[in-house]
DNA sequence: TATTGTTATACTCTATAACTATA
DNA sequence: TATAGTTATAGAGTATAACAATA
């Protein structure tokens, strides 16, 4: 199929159409990298990258979460989060605390400051993803959603 | 939703719920992280990244493409692409062709070195999303790729 | 020995701005 | 003036390897 394309546009699409298109993988970049970069404007005022947003959120839901198991359930490296949590700190909206019996680990916990950042900023997310999925219906986001569990699901931690 | 939410797991799921699994760009996110860094295990020993694959295909497939508009197709700036045919071409995988009416155009074509790598990596790709999405029936793929499709016209060119 | 947090370092991918040569 | 290709530079985001403190 498109063996012998050219640059001539298909009559219902703006765009050629290319072996590309059938990849589920490059599909998932391109949508990726349109959600991205829409989200980024959303909350461009704040101040708060995707990465911020995410451990952040994870922090608020998930009271004294160590670094380690946060940087689990954000599917980063250890050593990748300390930046993030610095940044967070230093902006005063986490702060790194102690725990009796582990003089190991950091455990997390959301300031005041950082839960009222995070309760404004998952409006702006979910305001975001409102506007800019509003092409596809509730049950096509359900269905989407349910379709990205399934491969999320196959992650070797 | 997840208020009070504790590290318990839930019964049916290894991985502990959080507000940021109902978001559609974070689990696109996650999705395409796994798929990305499979895709590379695939063609590793070919040494082909995503996007050198990517360029290579739409050069085999729409030959004498111009750069410009090859940068249009992959969603990417002008500039980020000439390191991609740089090396593709170093590897003489392509080369720049000069165009009669307009001197200013590097018009691409594949070699036929370059025309075997890419029938391969076209194939060694398709076995990579064949194995890694067997948790998706056809049907699945076909709706999330019609999905992302939905998604990716959104683009703003 | 293993784990937590950390640092140093490098790699991939992308963007912006400015340049040149053409048109 | 505008476009094609290019260069220089910077910024996200991530990974690997090694280390100190602690278990």
């Amino acid at each position: 199929m498109n063996e012998s394309a050219t640059l001539a546009q298909s009559d219902d699409d703006q765009r050629p159409l290319s072996d590309l298109d059938s990849l589920i993988g490059y599909n998932l970049k391109r949508a990726y990298m349109i959600a991205q970069a829409d989200f980024r404007k959303a909350l461009d005022e704040d101040q708060l990258g995707p990465r911020d947003f995410s451990a952040l959120l994870l922090v608020a839901q998930f009271p004294e979460i160590t670094q380690s198991r946060l940087a689990r359930m954000l599917g980063i490296e250890r050593s990748g989060l300390v930046a993030i949590v610095d940044a967070l700190e230093n902006r005063g909206l986490l702060k790194r605390t102690h725990v009796e019996g582990d003089r190991r680990v950091q455990a997390l916990v959301a300031t005041p400051k950082g839960q009222t950042a995070y309760v404004k900023a998952l409006g702006l997310v979910r305001d975001h993803e409102e506007k800019l999925f509003s092409v596809l219906t509730d049950q096509e986001r359900d269905t989407l959603v349910s379709l990205l569990h399934k491969i999320r699901a196959l992650e070797t931690d």
